[in-house]
Order: structure tokens, then C-alpha cells, then sequence
DNA sequence: CGCGGATGCGTACAGTGTGCGCTAGGCTCG
DNA sequence: CGAGCCTAGCGCACACTGTACGCATCCGCG
């Protein structure tokens, strides 16, 4: 028998299920995983913080994960389940359906910044469950909406970009900003002078910037997504009309 | 004096003169930053590698740049810099001028794949000088299209989040499928099975996958990337018409 | 010739993902 | 009821990370 024994060898001693917490379980994994992210951000997460807060040690998690990669990938999909695809019939047409789930995807991916760190190295998101279900009901849609199979899925994936495009730009910024630990109001301030000076020489930047005007950023966030996928849905609607005719 | 000297004190031991390669600078230290995630990969860039290759410590890069996330603000504005903008009058169009913009953003995007984990982690991308002249030309672009100022960036911005969203995607899973070491056509093979099964409850899923069919994948990422495009900009060239009317 | 500032580097520290082999509890089979 | 196995969990160890600190060296100046 090696040299490590307990303290006190007795039955009264040992500790008995010390554990009034469910087991590990690929569900609670996860889920704080999630919890984690969203309170302290995506470098705060490490299979040992992790471990940390399920009251487990860093490498028990091993037994429900093949790699850190892996949980992350599951973590995506998790979040995916939070987008909410309405039918056509719920929406009142294909065209608001499509605009409900880009708002709805544009929300998701701002409520969890981490998202877009995340994105660019997740490989094949497309097979996670939730993100296959809610895939499915997008494409049920567009079909609706007179988009035959082969074009459906590029309608689909168009809208899909463009949402990714403006939620991992504005996520990023979201994410600096909260590191900052300044309101935004601040972070502005403190910038200004610095983009001021680099307008120096960019006429039609400056230009922009002044028409943007003052006003609340977040509303401004808002509206100028509103405007682009009203561009994209335009373009949809466009190609819809001219093949039907 | 401290115990340490050099094992035999004389001049003509004395190492003098030893970097026949210039001097460490910053432009050379980001150009060799991306050489190397070109040739490896984003996980294989360390300050210890970086240094490596550059003949020099780790430590001593710290003498022209701050920290690891400087570094990449500074790679990825030296990378936009690849981007290529024409004016109106090269392209022919406003419309020419914006396709041929997308293109080349894709197009620098995919020769760097390690863009796609990166962008959604750098904040202010926008103040890089490289980015700015590419932004200011690309306001050039859209104003002789007609649109105002407050509404040029807004027309940008919808091009690019598109083309970010696409590409970034794709980078994603270019960068897997290099990791693996397989080519594009095991990677599928390997993974039919899967994907196939996945689609047991997702009909529509099955549909536009079987509409697909099997052609050359690399063909059918451009041909998707170039319908998403044009409807993005039939959706602008519509309110264009619309506004001017 | 001397000196001061810039540049590079060696060491060190805290923290990372994860492989390996042990332990102990619950299950099944005799 | 006992024996054995299966598995979840853990402690340790290893190679590696970003980077703070202080010393050594060099270049250009007076």
C-alpha cells in the first residue's frame, strides 16, 4: 500500500456523497459553459474555470468531451436553439418570416458576444442538431415563398450572411466595449479625437460620419441593420417576380 | 560581477555582428506574422515561433508592439490592405465596381483563411489606415451611384457584411478541411454518411442537398457566392430607382 | 572618449489543454 | 449475498502559452 493515506481512517470520517449537485452530465456541461461566456467572456472559459463551477475537477469534463474544441462546438449549436423561425402562416407571409428570423439571429448573436470569436472556427455548424432544425424550418419558408429546390438554400444562406456580417462586426465592438468597462457613451468620447484625425484625408468617411449625427448608438444599430436586409429582402423579392414572369 | 561570463573572454570569440538580416522592425515582424499563419495556421502563430523565425526572442518583439492582440489588429489591417477597390471609372459602373470590391474581399479572405477566427475578435478593425483608404474608396464608389451621404455607408456596409458573412463561413470550413489533411473530395465522402443520416427528418434539407447534386465544390461556392451578391445588389439598385423616382 | 537612449534577450511566473493511471462507487451475474 | 467489472471522477505531470522585469549590448551623439 503506497504512502497516501486519509487523515483519520474511519467511516465516520470519509466523506460520503459529497456531491448534492447532479452528476456531470454533457447537458450541465454545456449549459454553464454558456453561463460562463455570456458573464465573463470567451477568454474566461477553460476547462478548469469550467471544471470550477460544476464543483468538478478540470479534467472529469473529459469524460463527457473529446476536446475543448468540441465543447465549443456544442455550446454553438446550444445557442443556435435560442432562433426562433416562425411558420408562414404566423409570420403573414414569407417576406416578414424571413425578417422575424434575421432579427431574431441578429439578437441571439448579440446577446452572446462570444459568438462571433467563435464563429470563424467552428468547421461544420451545420450539423448540430438545433442549428439543422432551424435550417429546415428557414428553408420551409423560402420554399413558400416560390424559391425552388436548389435556389432555396442560396436565398437561405444569403439573408444568413448578411445577418453574420453585421452581428460578428457589431459583437466584436460590443465585446472591446465591455472590456473597456466604459459605458459607450465614454468609449465614444474618448475616440472621437483619434477618428477625427484620421478623417484627415478620407472626405466622404468624414461626410458619412457627420450625416450619422449624434444620435443614440444603439438605435442607429438598429436602423442601419433594418436597412440592409431590407436591401436583401428587396433583392429576394426582385429575382422572385422576374422568374415567376 | 555576477558569476556568469562567457566561456572564453577574447575578442575573437566574441560573437559581433551576428543578424545579417536586418534588424527587427514592425514592418517585418507582421509580414513575417502572416507568412506564418498563411503556412500554419492561426494556432501555430506564438510570440515564441514568431520569434523564431525572425531570429530573434520572443520577448524582444514587445519592443514594437504592445501585446499578441495588437499584433493581430496590425495583421489583419496589413491583409485589407490586399483588398482591391476600383474606381467608377476602371470598372464601368457602380455596380461593376461593387461586384469586383466583393470579389476581391472573398477572394482575400480565403487566401487567409485565419481572417474568419479573427474578425470577430478584433474590435475596431475600422481604424487601420489600410482599412480607411479602402473604406473612403469604396464611399467614392457607391456616392456616384447616387447615394447621399447617410446613406452611403449604409449601402457599404451591406455589401461587406454580406461578403464577411459568406466568407467567413467558408474560411471556417476550408481551415477544418486543412487541419484534417484529407482533400475536398474524401472530407465530403467521409462525411456523406453523416449529413445523410442528419437529413432523415429534414426534407427540405434533403432536397436542396440532392439539387446540388455533385459538381465541383469549389464551382458551386462561387456560383452561390455570386447569386447572393446579386441580390444584394438588385435590392440596392432598387432603392436607387425608387428614391430617385 | 564618454554617455544616454534604444534595442534585444534570459529568466521567471502564472495559467493553459490534455494524456495517464489510480480510485471508488454502482451494476450485473452467479 | 458476494465477486467482479465498468465507468465517472480525479491528481499529477508535461509541454506550451503570453508577458513582466531587469540586465547586456549597441548606436549615435556630445
Amino acid at each position: 500500500m503506497p504512502a497516501s493515506q486519509p487523515p483519520v481512517p474511519s467511516v465516520w470520517v470519509r466523506q460520503r456523497r459529497q456531491r448534492e449537485r447532479p452528476a456531470l452530465s454533457l447537458d450541465r456541461i454545456v449549459s454553464e459553459a454558456v453561463q460562463l461566456l455570456d458573464e465573463e467572456g470567451l477568454e474566461a472559459l477553460s476547462m478548469r474555470s469550467l471544471g470550477t463551477r460544476l464543483d468538478a475537477g478540470a479534467t472529469s469534463l473529459y469524460r463527457h468531451v473529446a476536446n475543448k474544441d468540441e465543447l465549443i462546438e456544442l455550446v454553438v449549436d446550444e445557442v443556435y436553439g435560442e432562433l426562433r423561425v416562425p411558420s408562414v402562416e404566423e409570420a403573414g407571409g414569407w417576406r416578414d418570416g424571413l425578417a422575424a428570423s434575421a432579427h431574431s439571429l441578429r439578437a441571439v448573436i448579440l446577446r452572446h458576444p462570444w459568438m462571433a470569436s467563435v464563429l470563424g472556427q467552428v468547421g461544420l455548424t451545420n450539423l448540430g442538431p438545433n442549428v439543422m432544425r432551424r435550417s429546415e424550418d428557414l428553408l420551409a419558408l423560402v420554399h413558400s415563398a416560390g424559391f425552388v429546390p436548389g435556389e432555396a438554400d442560396r436565398a437561405v444562406n444569403t439573408v444568413l450572411a448578411y445577418v453574420i456580417g453585421v452581428a460578428i462586426s457589431e459583437a466584436a465592438y460590443l465585446s472591446t466595449l465591455a472590456r473597456s468597462g466604459r459605458t459607450e457613451q465614454e468609449w465614444i468620447d474618448a475616440v472621437r479625437p483619434i477618428t477625427e484625425q484620421a478623417f484627415e484625408n478620407h472626405p466622404w468617411m468624414r461626410a458619412e460620419y457627420a450625416a450619422k449625427g449624434s444620435g443614440d448608438p444603439e438605435r442607429v444599430r438598429d436602423e442601419d441593420f433594418g436597412y440592409g436586409l431590407d436591401r436583401v429582402l428587396d433583392g429576394l423579392q426582385t429575382r422572385l417576380a422576374s422568374s415567376a414572369g
